[in-house]
DNA sequence: CCCCTAATGGGACTCCCGTTCCGTTAGGAT
DNA sequence: ATCCTAACGGAACGGGAGTCCCATTAGGGG
């Protein structure tokens, strides 16, 4: 127990430099090619190192298993946040979330990204609250457009906004899991119309029940 | 316990006799146990051995892996079917499927297997293939309440009674994917009233989109 | 009741993941 | 420019999961 290499308990003596810098990113990015190729059952963290051109040991000091590392990508993910769109109709606005959803489950790389990241999640405390706070901050980017639906009168007043953002996505990740039917537009749709009708029927008052 | 003399599940049982399905039986049940005690990721085929008292040899001969064994028990999941309730009236029935659902993913014991086995079938083609089957079988108990009210004219005729059960269902998981809240009673209900509603707006009619 | 063989079980073997040790490199402060 | 040390990288080590081999057990047909 000479030197402890990740001891947050001494603040002054980190060094983010550029370095440590462009290893964090550069295995980031190897853990996601790998995520995507392999899923995160075959993720091997020396295949990773080895990707990133990195040696292994640092991998393994650095973050020190699969999960911890896909939290740190999850972290990295949060941060990039896409704009949502402003159409100024509830309708729309839903739709075009639904879809956004739809396009990036769909998609080879990024739904096989998200599967992976899901099933990590599944099996760390660490993860799944990274995974959390990855939603929240995609929910709360979408959340606006319902709020200015109960400000135009579209909604009742005491709507639940974030509540209405996950019905439109929830669907479309059950439908992922329990059938093999494809993550077509009709899908997406049908969400987000569903979601729609239920919030203008009152299901998403935040009165509770 | 199934003792089962003539299962067509298990793969190659040239002598589904007495022991065999013993050692099925006794396995799978070890598999449940430590499937809710250490997750899917920390599952251990030798330590399933130990607490089906069966040789190793004998679990990885006749599953070989992991996700086969899930698989294997998704199969024997799936035909113990739970009856659904006949109240008359569809919110009831919306509501009674909503709250099943809550109480099974809330249950310590079956909240851990339920996610267990999804991040099984996340890793694995066959794995979810048995569980897409497990959800067939649940979704087609409870269809007949929606093709009931629709016959009574509560709703349109072209509705997809499959389509209405799982938007039961989906916000229950979605919530248990995405945030920390428990699933109490109040989000089945939520849940459930959603489902009616978007159903009644005709956002589940077949005629797609 | 007896025999045949499918199925089981123990133990040794292999391979690879994760850890440890220690020398080397490169931030960044002076 | 120089030094100090945090951070990196190669290499060897240990342990455990999965495989293989062969002796033993027990269905179930005759």
């Amino acid at each position: 127990m000479t030197t402890d290499p990740a001891d947050p308990s001494t603040p002054g003596t980190v060094r983010p430099g550029g370095r440590t810098a462009r290893v964090r990113a550069a295995v980031l990015r190897a853990a996601e090619d790998a995520l995507v190729e392999h899923g995160f059952s075959g993720l091997d963290l020396g295949d990773i190192a080895q990707r990133a051109e990195v040696g292994r040991t640092t991998v393994y000091r650095r973050w020190g298993s699969t999960t911890a590392l896909v939290a740190d990508l999850l972290t990295d993910m949060a941060e990039q946040s896409l704009p949502r769109t402003h159409s100024g109709s509830l309708a729309e606005d839903l739709r075009a979330n639904a879809r956004l959803v739809q396009r990036t489950l769909a998609d080879p790389r990024q739904g096989a990204l998200f599967r992976a990241v899901i099933v990590a999640a599944h099996c760390d405390a660490d993860t799944a609250e990274a995974l959390r706070h990855f939603y929240r901050r995609r929910v709360a980017e979408w959340a606006p457009c319902v709020t200015e639906a109960v400000e135009r009168g579209e909604l009742p007043p005491d709507t639940d906004a974030p509540e209405v953002v996950r019905a439109v996505s929830a669907p479309l990740y059950y439908r992922m899991l329990t059938t093999a039917e494809p993550l077509d537009e009709a899908a997406a749709d049908r969400a987000a119309a569903a979601a729609e009708a239920a919030a203008r029927a009152g299901a998403y008052r935040s009165g509770r029940a």
